[in-house]
DNA sequence: ATGGCTCCATACTGGAGA
């Protein structure tokens, strides 16, 4: 079961090249963030023809986030991010499929740092720990995945003393997603490549995907049932050369089902 | 410190992204 990632920086700006990158990649179960787009904007039956049904959460301008499986309707279990009935952003949804709970996120960019979009960052950090809990404590197979706008360490950046005051790189921020690990969840991606440079994100300015100027900041963190199951990961870097691309890359995994 | 680029919005500029 080939499980993807992608931000899109808008699914109908992108739809073109994610229509073709499906057809390339092949994933069975793909998480998208930034669909930019209402409910009613989001191209179901444009996903549906290429073999995808799709359960999302839309939002007007900014957000928005959506799960596509071509192995069954994946069955929806919340589209919020349990902990602030006041939070009105589209960042997070969850399904179960094939027996996997995939939650799909997009977390909060949060600069300028520090202000208050720092601490809405810092917020949802902390109710995506809590939610994280409760999604171990019950046991099964489950996958976070997404664009978590948090660098992880020194080695996920271009130049990392440029970062150190940036609400991606910040000690509040790099301290969460360690806490993430200290409560059992498993960085895929540094599981299968331990030691090697690997950028998910490169920004549109000053030709920084042609300097390999990126990050990483897209991941997959899986839960202790899954880690013995993951056979493989990548990141479709050529995709981020495509025309009219976004600015992350796809990320993908392989579990055995 | 700024700006470079791309997207969205009852748009012809400004905010957000990272």
């Amino acid at each position: 079961m080939k499980i993807a990632t992608y931000n899109v920086n808008s699914i109908n700006a992108r739809l073109p090249v994610v229509l073709r990158w499906l057809e390339e990649s092949q994933p069975d179960v793909v998480c998208l963030q930034e669909l930019k787009a209402i409910q009613e904007n989001f191209p179901e039956a444009a996903l549906l023809e290429a073999g995808y049904e799709s359960v999302w959460h839309g939002q007007k301008s900014w957000n928005g986030v959506a799960i596509l499986s071509r192995i069954g309707l994946p069955k929806e279990t919340c589209r919020v991010l349990p902990g602030d009935p006041e939070d009105a952003h589209s960042r997070y949804i969850e399904a179960e499929i094939n027996g996997i709970l995939i939650g799909c996120l997009y977390l909060p960019n949060g600069n300028p740092a520090p202000g208050p979009k720092f601490d809405y960052k810092l917020s949802w950090m902390n109710r995506l720990l809590g939610h994280a809990q409760t999604l171990l404590r019950q046991g099964g197979p489950v996958i976070l995945t997404g664009d978590f706008n948090i660098i992880p360490t020194e080695a996920d950046v271009y130049r990392p003393e440029r970062w150190v005051n940036d609400a991606l790189f910040r000690p509040e921020t790099r301290a969460i997603f360690s806490a993430l690990e200290e409560q059992g969840w498993t960085d895929a991606i540094r599981q299968i490549y331990p030691g090697q440079t690997i950028y998910t994100y490169w920004d549109y300015f000053r030709n920084a995907f042609g300097r390999d100027a990126g990050m990483r900041i897209d991941h997959f963190l899986l839960s202790p049932a899954v880690v013995p199951k993951l056979r493989a990961a990548g990141v479709d870097r050529d995709v981020r050369g495509w025309v009219k691309t976004s600015d992350h890359a796809p990320v993908w995994i392989e579990v055995e089902v």
